[in-house]
DNA sequence: GTTGTTCTCAACCATTCAGTTGAACAAGGA
DNA sequence: TCCTTGTTCAACTGAATGGTTGAGAACAAC
């Protein structure tokens, strides 16, 4: 099931060690033991996350004596990225469109930016 | 902080619920009511999801009378993506750069698939 | 064999999360 | 005014999650 799939990969990415893991293996394969130097956390602790990836396919392991060194596997990525774009564009192109109903209601040439009229509520995201 | 909000995002669709409602509101914005429809779970429970989608950023919400009708915000999309493409491509590139170099150890010229030797551990990912 | 290294598994703890029910609030209609 | 509709808040429950420590498996080196 790809669904469950994505769940995972979108899941493992929540986490901000995670993310870095990742960010440090697209610069090469490493150890568990490597990946884990930096952090304040135990190897275990490391360990699950790795694991995580992995379960997500978001990573591979293989074996090297004791060693299993993590190798990021770049085609998840492209589920992920086509699922967004997907609801991007769709979200894009009613934006646009309701813009040019907007200005064509009003009798207007250029489509304005505030295509909602009541008005906002801000109850969270501090972006 | 960006990365908290990266976080927010990811755990955000990292549930399938959460991730239909994202896809029907990409065909145009719906109330609380017209979203928790569809499902078995109560209202409460959509409110929820919604809320943790909005506090991630995804969705915004209007007023009209009682109703709050859910918005989606595109903007964030990109936020992913960008996140997502930079290391794809580094690990694409990496993974091209190594298979040119196994290529040219062995004398040959088409670059083979199999970029790693050693075995590979397959325990999870059922893709 | 014994020792040291690398990594995973198991059990546990604290926190977070998705769901529930019941109450409250805000706005429109009788 | 009272009632209904739409939504959120509060408190609770059970499951999942991220961390810990301790034990053990697999391998290299002595």
């Amino acid at each position: 099931m790809d669904d469950d799939q994505l769940s995972r990969v979108f899941a493992a990415l929540a986490d901000p060690t995670r993310r870095d893991i990742v960010a440090r293996l697209a610069a090469g394969d490493a150890t568990v033991g490597e990946l884990a130097n930096p952090y304040d956390v135990s190897i275990q602790a490391v360990s699950k996350h790795i694991k995580v990836l992995a379960d997500a396919g978001l990573i591979s392991q293989t074996k090297d004596a004791q060693r299993r060194p993590c190798h990021l596997e770049a085609e998840v990525f492209e589920l992920m990225t086509k699922w967004i774009e997907r609801y991007r564009q769709q979200a894009q192109e009613r934006y646009e469109r309701l813009d040019a109903v907007l200005a064509e209601l009003r009798g207007d040439e250029r489509p304005t930016t505030n295509h909602t009229q009541p008005e906002q509520i801000q109850q969270g995201a501090a972006s």
